[in-house]
DNA sequence: TCTGGCACTCGGCCCTTCCAAGTGCCAATT
DNA sequence: AATTGGCACTTGGAAGGGCCGAGTGCCAGA
C-alpha cells in the first residue's frame, strides 16, 4: 500500500470517527479504532500532510483534527463507499409513500420520511409548474365580473387564481373561452401555451376583449410564476438535536429554512434525476449555510428532474447514509410519479 | 391604596420587569424601576405573601422571584392593559396585507407578519371547510377511467381530488353528474350537501351507479376530512433567539410546530371572532409547550370564526403587546375576507 | 402597618491548579 | 526512505476554593 493510499484511508478514518464521535481525533485514537498496522507517529506524520494540504484541521493546538469542508468534499467525491439502506428502511419508504392518495400527499409524506430517515430536516420541492403539461383549463364563474381560473397539470397539481373582469361576463362568453383556451392548450407544455394563447384575444369580438384578455393574462401569470413553486419542509426539530454545536448560528438557519427563496436556491436547478448532487458548508455561499451541508437529487417521472427534494445538516453529518437516503427515496418517488 | 393592590401592583411590577430582563427580580430592584413609594422591606412582605398564594416563586433561596404560570395568568386577566400597536406596526399590516393576491395569500402573508411583528412563532389556520358554503363542484375527465373532483368554496378555497372510476365514462355521463350535484350543492353549507348528495345515486341507470357513487365518496370525504385543514407556520427561528432558556426543550417544539394535528389542538376551536385567548405554560398540557405560551384569536368574514391564527412563544412573553398583536391582525384579516 | 437593620444563604465569578490528550520533532531502527 | 519510540511542550477543560453581591427572612422600633 502506498504512502498516498494511507493518506486517504487516514482521512477516511478521521471523517469517519468524527462523524460517529463528533469529536476532534488524535492519532492514537485512530490507531485504536481502525487497525491501520502503523504507529501513531506515524499517522502523525501523515496527518500533518492533510493538515497542509488543507483536508483537516486542528481546532487548537494540542487537539486532534477535524475534516474541513476540503476534506469532507474528498471523502465525498472518491473516499466514501455507497452504504446501501437497511431492509426496514426500505420497507419504511415502500410503506410509508404507497399510501400516498395525491400529489400534494405525496410531498408531504416524501418530506416526513426523509427527515426521519436521515434524522436531519429535510426539504422537498413541489414537481415544479414550468416542465408540466396542461391537462386542463377549468373557468368558473363566481360572479357576473368575477372568474375562476383552474389550471390543471398531467402531474395532477391544480392551481387557481380568481380574476376580477372589466365588465360583466355572461355563461356564454366564459363557455366559448373555455373551449378555446383548452382547445389550443391541453397538451402543451407551458412554454407553448404562452406563445398560442397570446393571440387568442383577436378571435374575440372588440367589446369582449378586455374580459378575455384579463383571463388570459391571469393565466399565464399563473403559469410563468416560477416564484409560486412551493417548497415543503420538515425535520427542523432534528437540527436542534443535532446539538449546541450549531449555537447561535441555529436562528439563521431556521430562518432560512422558512424562505421559499432560500430554499429554491438551496435545491439549485434539477437537472437529471439520477444523481445525487453534495453542497458542503462554504460552498453554500449562503449566509445561514456556512456550517451546513446539502444533499439533494432530482426526481421526477421521466428522464428530466422536474424538481428537487434533499436534506440540511450539519457539515458533520453520515454523507454514505444521507446520500443513500436521497437517492432511494428520490428514485421511489419518481417511480410513483411515473405510475400516476 | 388597599393592601390587595399593592400586592396586585407588585405582581405586575414582577411580571414587567422579568420579562423586560429576563432575570428574576428581588424587592430592590422593584422599587427602584417603579415608583411603589414604599421600601424594599415592606416589598418583601408582599412578595412572601404573593408566593404563599402561588403566584410567584424564587429559583433558588436569594435569588430574585419569577412569576409562576398562575401569576402570569392573574397578570394577563386583571392586571395588564391592553397596548395599542404603534403607528408603524399599524401601517404595516396594513400594507402587508393588502397586497394579499387569493386565500392562500393572505393566509402566508398573515403567518410571516404574525411572527415578524410578535418576534415569536406564528401560527395560521386555512379557513376551515367546515363552517363553508358550496361555490361550485367541478367534474374534469383526465382519462376514460379518472375524474378530477374540484371543490370551490365560498371563501375562494379550492379542493381537489382524483377519483379512478369501476368503469369507463363518457362526457355525456360526467356531464349530467355535474349539473346535478351542482344543482343541490351550490349554496349549501357542508352538512346539508352530505344529507342531499347521498341519494343522488339513486336517479342515475344501475349501469352508471358504481360510477356515481365513487365520485360523490370522493366528494364527500372532500367535505368531511376535516383533518385536512392545514396550518401555515412562521417564525420558528425566532423560538431559537429566544435563547438557550428553552435549552433541550427546543427540539420538541419545534416538532410540536411541524405536526399538524397539534397545531390544531393548539389553535383549538375557533368560536366566535373578537375574543383573544392566552394558555400559558402548563395550561397546554401538551408534551413539548410546557414551557410555552399560546395567544389566540378566531378569525373570519361573518360573526362566526372561521378558523384560528395564534403566536407560540415562551411563558415570559411581552403579553399585552402580544394580546394586541394578534387581535389587529384577526381583525384586519377578517376584514379582508369580509371584502371578497 | 411600615421601616431599617442585621444575620444568613447561595449561585455565579474568578483564580489557580492539575491532568490528559495530543502534537511536533528527533534520533534510532529496519 | 520510511517507520518508530521517546520526549518535551502546549493547552483546553475539569476540579477545587474563595470571594462577593444580591437577595431573603425576621425582628424590633416607629
Amino acid at each position: 500500500m502506498s504512502v498516498d493510499d494511507r493518506k486517504l484511508d487516514v482521512l477516511r478514518a478521521i471523517v469517519e470517527d468524527y462523524v460517529a464521535t463528533q469529536e476532534p481525533v488524535g492519532s492514537k485514537a485512530l490507531v485504536d479504532r481502525h487497525h491501520l498496522g502503523v504507529s501513531p507517529a506515524t499517522i502523525r506524520n501523515d496527518m500533518a500532510a492533510l493538515e497542509d494540504e488543507g483536508y483537516i484541521a486542528q481546532p487548537h493546538t494540542s487537539a486532534g483534527r477535524v475534516p474541513t469542508d476540503k476534506g469532507y468534499r474528498l471523502f465525498v467525491d472518491r473516499l466514501s463507499t455507497v452504504k446501501p439502506l437497511s431492509a426496514p428502511e426500505r420497507r419504511a419508504i415502500q410503506t410509508f409513500l404507497d399510501g400516498a392518495v395525491d400529489l400534494d400527499d405525496v410531498v408531504s409524506r416524501t418530506v416526513r420520511l426523509l427527515a426521519q430517515l436521515t434524522r436531519q430536516a429535510a426539504v422537498v420541492q413541489y414537481p415544479s409548474l414550468s416542465r408540466s403539461t396542461v391537462r386542463h383549463v377549468e373557468l368558473v364563474m363566481l360572479a357576473p365580473a368575477r372568474v375562476l381560473v383552474v389550471l390543471i397539470t398531467d402531474t395532477g397539481r391544480v392551481e387557481q387564481r380568481v380574476v376580477d373582469l372589466p365588465a360583466d361576463a355572461d355563461d356564454a362568453l366564459v363557455g366559448e373561452l373555455r373551449a378555446r383556451i383548452n382547445a389550443l392548450a391541453v397538451g402543451q407544455d407551458f412554454a407553448s401555451v404562452e406563445a398560442r394563447v397570446t393571440e387568442l384575444t383577436e378571435r374575440f369580438g372588440p367589446e369582449d376583449r378586455a374580459t378575455v384578455a384579463a383571463v388570459t393574462a391571469t393565466l399565464l401569470s399563473t403559469l410563468i410564476e416560477r416564484h409560486e413553486e412551493r417548497v415543503a419542509v420538515a425535520g427542523t426539530g432534528n437540527l436542534a438535536r443535532y446539538g449546541q454545536e450549531f449555537d447561535h448560528e441555529l436562528e439563521p438557519l431556521l430562518s432560512a429554512l422558512e424562505e421559499q427563496v432560500v430554499l429554491l436556491r438551496l435545491l439549485g436547478e434539477a437537472t437529471s434525476p439520477s444523481p445525487v448532487r453534495v453542497r458542503i458548508g462554504s460552498e453554500n455561499a449562503q449566509s445561514g449555510l456556512l456550517a451546513t451541508s446539502v444533499v439533494t437529487s432530482g426526481y421526477g417521472p421521466g428522464e428530466l428532474a422536474l424538481a428537487s427534494m434533499g436534506v440540511v445538516g450539519p457539515t458533520r453529518m453520515d454523507y454514505p447514509g444521507t446520500i443513500a437516503a436521497v437517492g432511494a427515496v428520490a428514485r421511489y418517488v419518481s417511480k410513483i410519479l411515473k405510475a400516476h
